[in-house]
Order: structure tokens, then sequence, then C-alpha cells
DNA sequence: ATGATAGGGCTCGATA
DNA sequence: TATCGAGCCCTAT
């Protein structure tokens, strides 16, 4: 119901009932207890303790409105409110099903009891892992768009679905009756999905449920706009809402639950499958418009607009959003905002100013931040407020000039500061979770809030457990060990003379990378300037993380590929095409070489016409899965020219790690096709579909001819993105397989004498 | 016991 | 000594 960085009693009560305590909150520990027993005043001052904690408890699910939440989830999924405040989310929808298909007369699977693993011999799923380590995921999920990273000062907009999951299963109405349960495996274990249903099909029970949800939400909300009513009736009312939004949007997350009663992993597949599929159709939709998408994650856009404009901005905005939903019936995108201001630095993380119009018409700013360290926890106070300074700083019209010495300024600030220990303690603690009880940990030593929390469960009275969070600080006790072991929990600091916050640490580990994160795309605040202002050593600094050069990569190309292997491909004729570029033709005359007749007398066609998407797909699979079969062949040949020798046998004598040719007894054999190879052959084939890829080294008419002979061949880029997924897909598989490659394996059993 | 996957970033130990 | 994977935690959607 709430987010909080701990959730112990006290800290709550701060949070919600904001009643601050001046952080001493008098606590009722085991050991205080059995010694209040010694006079009945401090045995009152127990009673009156718990009493307390039982008022603010009570209080607290007051607040919160926990209990009428509770009830109208219970009515709406037809449980007793018991389970619904005990049980898990699973358990609801769970019964929200059992009552809608015992109604149409369905029998519904049994319940599985204990946690005995049943056989999945008709349940395709591969082995669930007994080990501690965290599930892998068993189907693919939402789609990421890559970042363009960078700040903006023009404004963003920011488009996303409304509740794309349950539309989804609505717009296609993908239910446990409407599609075939039966799916298999390609050659390689990829899932393959079963197909949608007919458009004729009726609707099935779980589209069916949904609607009943989002309608019955809907007319709520349309008699909260009326103004004749309560309070009380009001906030009834807007729980109700809050109970129909949670319950069909936790829908999705059961079907790919693996103990849910209702589990079904192909239909969980297929909605995400759909998700990604919208988003790549959306942005490409919204690319043709000639605008610029800088980002996406699973159901939203973000569209520079290259605009100061507010009204212009909503303008493109509803111009978007009514292109896009003309492809759905149900499915809608919205505007979700504008951006006055954008830092965007990674996948999932982000800090933006928002600008909105109030009722008056007044413009209103707020600053979003997603993902960044600022919002995580297990970043300390103090480091998340330098970010926060930071980024306020970063998002102005302030030229270059001031921005840089007002960072410099803060940071140097900063750094006296902590070294004069005006910093206070709560500022710098660190706050991580358990998952597990800290003695279950394999590598205790190595993690520091496991250390913190051992030390404490052995000698105070606390019993830190599974789920509890620990808050420590990183100190100089003069024992010289690794950081990670020097963490102690804020009360021990407090408490102990010794005990010296480790400034280093702060400004190297925690201010440092914070702050040089954020700054990354700021001209002239490179990482070493950042250190420079801690009073760190620069020359540490220097060199940045491997900065991924395009330009070097891509110049890289023509002579990396010089001797891979074209594919062989069919044209939509039927005439074999050799695809061996991105492009065909130059001059007026250049496209997409799947787009481009390869004839010199046009056959009317091109590979990717009629219905070539599906052929071409399978044409490169195959091929590829022909690179990677010459590979694991495993043929070793001699390396001296005059010598016939090849074999697939692995000869027993060895010349350091290479085995010695058996036919001429002398040189040393290699393998006739690499890793490496597979590994460029590969690449190169990626590098014939990324259309988008290729298109950047194109010069502006080039680029624009191009552009046209796509828009013109319908869906042609969609088409390239499948390809192109479908070769990054393979390419991840053969990569992790060559991992482990013949050279290696030779190396191995050389070093280990075994040869 | 029991909603999902995607992704970044830290630490440590194994390996080249 | 640099690189990579595993384990951990927390976040976005």
């Amino acid at each position: 119901m709430i987010r909080c960085k701990s959730y112990e009693l006290g800290a709550l009560v701060e949070k919600v009932l904001r009643e601050g305590e001046e952080d001493t909150r008098q606590m009722l520990t085991p050991d205080a207890i059995r010694k209040s027993y010694a006079s009945s005043a401090s045995l009152k001052q127990s009673i009156m303790l718990c009493m307390r904690d039982a008022d603010q408890t009570m209080r607290i699910v007051l607040e919160l409105n926990a209990l009428p939440l509770a009830l109208q989830i219970s009515q709406i999924v037809g449980t007793v409110m018991s389970r619904t405040l005990r049980g898990g989310r699973a358990e609801r929808i769970e019964y929200l099903l059992l009552h809608a298909f015992t109604n149409q007369g369905y029998v519904v699977p049994d319940k599985q009891y204990g946690k005995k693993k049943i056989d999945h011999s008709e349940d395709q799923d591969d082995d669930q892992q007994v080990s501690s380590k965290r599930k892998k995921a068993a189907y693919a999920g939402g789609l990421v768009l890559d970042p363009k990273k960078g700040f903006y000062d023009t404004f963003i907009l920011l488009l996303d679905f409304n509740s794309l999951y349950p539309s989804i299963i609505q717009e296609y109405n993908i239910c446990f009756t409407t599609v075939n349960r039966k799916f298999k495996k390609d050659g390689e274990g990829d899932l393959i999905l079963p197909d949608l249903p007919e458009s004729t099909t009726l609707p099935g029970i779980l589209p069916t449920q949904i609607k009943k949800l989002v309608d019955s939400r809907r007319s709520v909300k349309d008699l909260l706009k009326k103004d004749s009513m309560s309070e009380a009736q009001r906030q009834q009312l807007n729980i109700r809402q809050l109970a129909l939004k949670l319950t069909a949007n936790s829908m999705y997350g059961c079907l790919g639950f693996s103990f849910s009663r209702f589990y079904a992993k192909h239909l969980a597949a297929m909605v995400t499958s759909k998700g990604r599929e919208i988003l790549l159709q959306t942005r490409d939709l919204i690319q043709k418009m000639n605008l610029d998408v800088i980002y996406g994650d699973t159901d939203s856009v973000m569209v520079n607009t290259n605009s100061h404009d507010f009204e212009e901005v909503y303008r493109l905005g509803r111009e978007i959003k009514q292109t896009v939903n003309k492809m759905y019936k149900l499915l809608e995108l919205d505007i979700d905002g504008v951006f006055r201001y954008m830092l965007l630095l990674k996948k999932k993380k982000y800090a933006a100013v928002t600008l909105e119009k109030d009722k008056e018409g007044n413009m209103i700013q707020k600053t979003e931040l997603k993902g960044l360290d600022i919002v995580r926890r297990d970043w300390s106070n103090f480091s998340a407020d330098a970010g926060k300074a930071i980024i306020d700083i970063i998002m102005t019209d302030k030229s270059e000039d001031l921005r840089l010495s007002q960072i410099q300024e803060h940071l140097e600030g900063l750094r006296v500061a902590l070294l004069d220990g005006k910093i206070a303690l709560k500022e710098l603690a660190i706050t991580k979770s358990l998952t597990k009880d800290p003695s279950d940990y394999p590598d205790k030593k190595a993690l520091p809030h496991v250390q913190v929390a051992l030390r404490l469960n052995s000698s105070g009275g606390k019993k830190i457990k599974a789920g509890d969070t620990v808050a420590y600080v990183i100190c100089d006790d003069g024992s010289g060990l690794a950081p990670t072991q020097r963490a102690y929990h804020v009360d021990e600091v407090k408490e102990s003379s010794t005990l010296k916050v480790d400034t280093q640490y702060y400004l190297a580990q925690q201010l440092h990378p914070v702050v040089s994160r954020l700054c990354d795309p700021i001209d002239g605040m490179d990482s070493a300037r950042i250190a420079a202002c801690l009073g760190l050593d620069p020359s540490q600094y220097k060199s940045r993380a491997p900065v991924e050069d395009q330009g070097d990569a891509e110049a890289r190309d023509e002579d990396r590929f010089l001797a891979c292997s074209p594919l062989n491909l069919q044209c939509s004729c039927g005439d074999p095409v050799v695809l061996d570029s991105a492009f065909k033709g130059s001059g007026k005359e250049i496209g997409p070489a799947l787009l481009v007749c390869p004839r010199p007398k046009s056959c009317g066609g091109y590979p990717l016409g009629g219905n070539g998407k599906g052929r071409i797909m399978n044409q490169i699979t195959k091929q590829l899965r022909e690179f990677i079969k010459k590979y694991y062949a495993g043929w070793l040949v001699c390396e001296d020219p005059g010598c016939t020798g090849r074999t697939r046998q692995l000869p027993l004598q060895f010349q350091r790690a290479f085995p010695v040719c058996p036919t001429c007894k002398k040189a040393i054999m290699y393998s006739e096709y690499s890793d490496s190879q597979l590994y460029t052959q590969i690449q190169f084939v990626l590098h014939l579909v990324d259309i988008r890829k290729a298109q950047m080294k194109l010069g502006q008419d080039e680029l624009t001819y191009v552009r046209n002979k796509m828009s013109a061949c319908h869906n042609s880029s969609t088409a390239y993105d499948e390809l192109k997924e479908l070769v990054e897909h393979r390419f991840s598989r053969s990569n992790g397989y060559a991992t482990v490659s013949l050279d290696r394996i030779f190396q191995g059993l050389y070093s280990a004498g075994a040869l």
C-alpha cells in the first residue's frame, strides 16, 4: 500500500501518520520487558509502550484505508475478507476466475496442495531450479527501446497506452478458452506461440471479466464526477474504483505466476509479445511522421518535439494519438505529459521537469526522477541530496559556464561539510533489506548489511530476519580492511567513541559515482573534474568508461566482414538473391536491399514483397543454423598449407595449447571455423538487416530516397525490425554457446596436465 | 510461502 | 591486471 525505506513501526508512524519522533523512539525489546518487572513504574512504562504500538498500528491501518479497500476487493473477486488480507494477489484472481468459469459450466483445474514438485511432463516447463538463486525469467517480457541519451532542453512529449496488458487481453481476445493450449518449442528450445483466435471467435472468459472490471470502474468514476455527494460516499467510491483497477491490472501477472491455479505461460507470453509488437509499431508510426522517438518502455514512448510551445506540443500529441489509435479497436494511446527538460541517462534511468497547466492556467513545474541512484534506498541520503542538487542545477536554461561553476561550488561545499563532520550520521546511512535470514547467505562476508545484521543478532537484543532492513554506515575502524568489512549500524556508531565515518569512502564511493553518472552528458564535467572538486585524485578517473564510439565501430565494419559469407535468399518471384550489403543501388536508385529487385530487368517484385517476411525469416534462420552447425562440426585443419591434415578427432599430441597434426606430425592444427569467425558472421548478418543502423551512415539525399522506399513498401520497417530481432536473438544464443570454444577446451586440458 | 519481466550497478572470485 | 559471470538489491513498467 505504500513504499518506505524501512517498514519498522517507527518509520511507518513518521511516514503515514506524519508524527515525527525526533528519531529517539523508545523500543520495547524482549530484554526490556523482562527487566521492567523489577518495579511497577518500569512495568507501567512497558505497558504504555505496548499500548502505544497497538494504537499506532491501528491508526496506520485506518489512515491507509486498508480495510475498506480489502472489503471492496473481496466483493469484486468473491472471496472472504480474511483471505484478501492474508493471501496474495494470486489467490484473489484465482477466486475471480473460479466464479467466472463455474458460472459458465466449466470444470476448473484442481488445486495443487503442498510444495511437492508435480511432474511437468505435459507442461513443457524447464526444471524449476532448486538452488537458492533467483529464478530465471520463464518468458520474454516488455520491450525497452534504446534510449537516445543526453540532456534535452526542448519539450519532450510523453505518451503511453492506458493499461496496456488488460487492453491487449481484450483487444485480441486472449483466454484459456480461445487459445490453443498446446505450444511447442523450436529446435533451440524457444517458445513458439500458438495462433491468436479468429476475429469471429466469441469473447472468452478472461476478456469478458476484464471488460466487466473496466466498465464498472468507468461507471464509478462517472458517479464521482457528480457533485451531489458526501465526502464519505466520495471516498467510498474512490476506494472501489481503485480496487477495480488493482484487480484488472493484476490479472496478467497471475497468468505468468508458476504456482497459480490458472497458470498459463502461453497466454502471458502472448500478451507481452503483443505488447512488444505494439510498442515497435507505435514507434515506427511516429517515426514515419518524421518525429524523433528518443525512448520508450513497455507501453510508453517519448518524442522530442524540438519545440518550446506548450500548445503546439499538445496539438502534436493529439495528432500522434489519433494516428496510433486508428490502428486498434480498444487500445488507446494517451498524452501523459510534457517535459520541459529531460536528462536521459540509461534505460529506466532519467530525470525530467514536467510542465502542467492548473485550473487557472498557470504553468506548474515538477521534477520527476526515475530509477536514478537518488531514488534508491541503497544509496545514502547524503549522495541522494547531492544528486538532487546537481539535477536542479542542470535542469535550467543557465549558461554552460554558470552550470559548471555552480556544480563545482556545490561539490566543494559538500566536501568541506563532510570533512568537518557537519553531516548527520542519519544522512550517511545506507539502507538495504535482507531477502533471507542473515545466517542463510552463502557468502555473508562480502555483504555489509548481512554482517551488520549478524553482529546485531548475536550481541544486541535485536532479532533481524528476512525482510527486515538494515541501515549501516561505512566507518574507519582502524582495521584497514575493505570498505565492505567496515560497515556498522547507525546505533553502533553513535555509541562508539572509536568509530569514525570513513569520509574518503563517502567522497569516492558515494558522491563521485552518483554525481558523475548525472553529469555524463554534460560537456566539460567529466569524471576527473568531479573527482578534483571532491578532492580526489583526478588521474584515477581520467580514462572514462569505454564509450561506445559509434563512428569507430561503423568504420571497421567493412574490413571486418570481408571474410563473411553473404546470405542466399529468394525474391518474391522465386529468383535467387545474394544479400551482401544493407543497401542496393546508388544515387536515386538506392534502397534497402530487401526492397529492391536484384535483377537488371526488374521482375516487378522485391524480396520482402508479397508474403516475403515469413519466407525471408525462414531462410535467414536456416542459414544462421548452418553457420552454427559448421562451427559445432568442429573440424580441425593443419596449419601447414602443404599438408592435407583435416580431422574431427582430437589428436592426443599437443604442442602448448594446440594439437599436433597427425598427418604431418609437425605443424599444429586449428579450428577450421572458429568461434570468432562465427561471431563475425552473425554480426555481419545483423549488419545486413539492421536497417536503422545502416541508415545512420547515409548522406542526407540517400537517406531521403531510402526513407521513401521504406514508406512505399507496406510494413517494411516493421518487417526489418522483426528480422533484426530474429538475428539478435540467435546471436545472443550462439554467442553464449561459443563461449566454450574448442580452443579453450584444449587449453584447459593442457593446463590441467591431461595432455 | 506464493503477481510478471527488464535493467543498472556494486562486489567478489575465477580466469585469461 | 583486466574481464567476466554470479549473486545481491532495488527500481521501471
